[in-house]
DNA sequence: GCGCTAATGTGAACGCCGTTCACACGCGCG
DNA sequence: CGCGCGTGTGAACGGCGTTCACATTAGCGC
C-alpha cells in the first residue's frame, strides 16, 4: 500500500489500521492525529480529509475494537459444549464473561480503546461493532442471556435489565484489572476471580428479585 | 488567601482546590496545569514548585476525590439502623455500594477523577484517601465485609477476596452509567438497577464457592 | 538589625498536540 | 483534451506539559 506519488490510495483504511497498532501499544491515549499521519507518511492535515476530527477517529477505531472484543467472545463460546441446552446457557453467559475479561488481559490497550466509553447504548447495535461473529460484544450478551430464558434458569421478568448487572461486573472487574487497583494481581488469582465473578452474575441474576421498576 | 506581592503564601493548598473545582465541572480531563496556574494567579511554572508534574498532580487530586467518596459512603452508613448485627451487616454492604453509586451520579466529574486508575492497591490504604470518617472507600468496603463476616452470613473462605467481587460489580455499574453506556438511563430505573446490583453482590459473595486459590 | 541562603515565583522557550486554511496535485468524467 | 473535485501539502494558530535561567523575598544565623 505504499503511495503512488501525490496521492495515498488507502489513507482511511490505513489510518485505521495505524490508530489500532497505536492503541494496541499505548491505549487510547496513544492515538494521537499526528502520529496517525506519520506514520502513514501523510500531513497531519490530510487526516481531516476522512475524519471529522480526534475525536470521531477514536470513535471509529473503539468500534473496530469491540468487534475484537466480541470475536473473543465467540472463540470462548465455540467451546462449550451444546447438547444440552441448559448446560449450553450456563455456558454461553459464563463464556461471554470470560471472553471479554481474557480480551481485556490479552489486549489492554485496545480494550480501554473499546470501552472508553463516551457514546450512549446506541452503539450496542452499530454495525461496525460487530465482528466477524456478526455480532456486537453487547449482542453477544443479550444472546447468552437469552439462552438462559430458553434453558428456563431466567425468568421473562429477571431477564429485563440484566444486561445491565452482568455487564457492570464484568466491565468493572476488567477495568480494575487492566489499569486499575487490581492490576497487579497474578495470573491464577486473576482468573479464580473471573470465575467468581461470572458465577455471582449468573446467581445474582436468577436468584434476585428482580427490583425492576 | 490573595496573594501578598511576589510570593502566593498557600499555592500548593489553592492549587488542590482549584483542581478539585475543575475536575467537578470538567472530570480529569479539565484539569490542566496551566489552568490551575492561572486560576491560581501564578505562572504555570511555579506549579512545579509544589508537584513533579501533571500526574502526580491529578494522583494528589484523587486521593482527596476518594476521601469524598468515602465521607459519602459514611453519610448512607449513618442511615442503617445498627440494633441487629445480620441486618446492620446487610444494611452496610448496600449502603457501602449505594453511597458510592450515588456519589458517582453527584459528582460524575469527581468520581472519575477519584477512579482514574493508574495506582497499585496500595492507595486502598493511602492517609491522603481517608475521609472526615477517617477511612478510605476501600476500607468501608472491608469494614462492611468484615460485618458480614461477624454476622454469620459470609465464612472466612468466602470473605477471601470478596473486595475484588463486590468493587468490580460497584464500580464497573458506576463507570457505566456515570460516562458510559448506560449513562442516560432515567432516575428511576438507574436506583432500581443500583438496588439489583448491591443485592447481586450480596447474593453472590455469600453463595459463590468461593474458587479462591 | 543585617546579610545570606534557600524556597518560591517569573517569563521565555521547546516540542508536542488538535485544528484550520489557502493552495497544489492529478484522477476520471465530459 | 480540459476541467472539477476529491485528496494531500505546508504553514500557521492556540493550547498543552515541561524546563531553565533568573528575580524576589522570607526567615534564619549571626
Amino acid at each position: 500500500m505504499a503511495r503512488s506519488g501525490y496521492f495515498h490510495g488507502d489513507l482511511r483504511r490505513a489510518l485505521l489500521d495505524a490508530g489500532l497498532e497505536a492503541a494496541r501499544s499505548g491505549g487510547p491515549e496513544g492515538v494521537s492525529v499526528r502520529e496517525l499521519a506519520r506514520v502513514a507518511g501523510v500531513a497531519p492535515s490530510a487526516v481531516y480529509r476522512h475524519f471529522e476530527g480526534h475525536e470521531e477517529l477514536l470513535l471509529e477505531l473503539a468500534l473496530r475494537a469491540q468487534a475484537m472484543v466480541a470475536d473473543a467472545m465467540e472463540t470462548e463460546l465455540a467451546l462449550v459444549p451444546s447438547d444440552d441446552r441448559r448446560a449450553w446457557a450456563d455456558g454461553a453467559i459464563a463464556a461471554t464473561g470470560i471472553g471479554y475479561i481474557r480480551f481485556a488481559w490479552q489486549e489492554p490497550g485496545l480494550f480501554r480503546l473499546a470501552f472508553r466509553t463516551r457514546g450512549d447504548l446506541g452503539a450496542a447495535h452499530d454495525e461496525r461493532g460487530r465482528g466477524a461473529c456478526g455480532r456486537t460484544p453487547y449482542e453477544q450478551l443479550e444472546r447468552a442471556l437469552d439462552a438462559l430464558v430458553d434453558a428456563g434458569e431466567l425468568t421473562e421478568h429477571e431477564r429485563a435489565g440484566a444486561e445491565a448487572l452482568a455487564w457492570s461486573a464484568v466491565h468493572g472487574f476488567a477495568m480494575l484489572t487492566v489499569d486499575g487497583p487490581l492490576r497487579s494481581l497474578d495470573a491464577q488469582t486473576r482468573e479464580a476471580f473471573a470465575a467468581r465473578i461470572v458465577e455471582m452474575v449468573r446467581l445474582g441474576l436468577a436468584q434476585c428479585a428482580g427490583a425492576q421498576a
